[in-house]
DNA sequence: AAATTAACGCAACTCGGTTGCATCAAGAAG
DNA sequence: CTTCTTGATGCAACCGAGTTGCGTTAATTT
């Protein structure tokens, strides 16, 4: 189930993801958001608007949780497939425009696909 | 640092991975050998027989971590990088063949990339 | 056989994430 | 504007995957 009523807390992390220019991971939002609102409410948002289709979300290489906004996801259609990069430096992680085709298994329906690529960000390669 | 003593716990892990035809995730392997070993050896000689280039892991979709045989890796070449299926129904989760091209990121130096694709397995299917 | 030390068992801990429940406030109704 | 309904929040307690410290055990060297 998604949002149904615009509380402070959910117009303050639509905010938050209106002016993040990459994805954010939940450890840094309830940290950041701490005096604002308690962390139970961010994973519960979080997940809303999931369900909503405004943002989505994928695992890091250390299995923490990020989310981004997606582009033109609605509660039926959650299709914003697209490959995130993960700073194994400064942690920094964002949503890649590249297309990926995703490959079919022999026997198998493959559903969805999460590809993440770890390396070295614009600067940190400095 | 790798395996140096080859321990009764060693050998076990070793043959249960031999006989393996899938991944296989650490909770499992807890649970599977509880009699056997200890959870924290259990981790830890995960941990070393990666580092040798033995087994090689990565996350799953719910943040598990899952472990795998690699094939032709040593503890210097660790450049065993193939895609990774998990099955939504049942959880089994399967090393890959597919031969998968890593894209580059321009200004981004990527290093290794982790793709899980997500669907239903041969048996889930039916 | 004795010595060395990598590896193990155990208990306590960390931390990301969840749950139950009482309270609050968004928004509909009057 | 006031009242009512109930979705949303805060808080505290909890869960569980993974880690750490330390005393003991056993694989390997001498
Ligand atoms: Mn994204
Ligand atoms: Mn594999
Ligand atoms: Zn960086
Ligand atoms: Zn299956």
């Amino acid at each position: 189930m998604g949002i149904i009523r615009k509380t402070k807390s959910v117009k303050t992390l639509l905010e938050v993801f209106e002016q993040a220019d990459s994805a954010l991971s939940v450890v840094e939002l309830v940290e950041r958001l701490h005096r604002e609102m308690n962390k139970t409410t961010v994973y519960r948002i979080l997940d809303r608007l999931e369900d909503d289709g405004t943002l989505h979300s994928f695992m890091g290489r250390d299995g923490l949780k990020w989310y981004a906004k997606c582009r033109g996801c609605t509660a039926s259609q959650h299709t914003d497939a697209h490959p995130h990069f993960q700073c194994r430096d400064c942690g920094k992680t964002e949503c890649l425009t590249l297309d990926v085709s995703i490959p079919s298994v022999p026997n198998r329906k493959v559903d969805s696909a999460e590809l993440l690529l770890i390396g070295l960000c614009e600067e940190c390669l400095l």
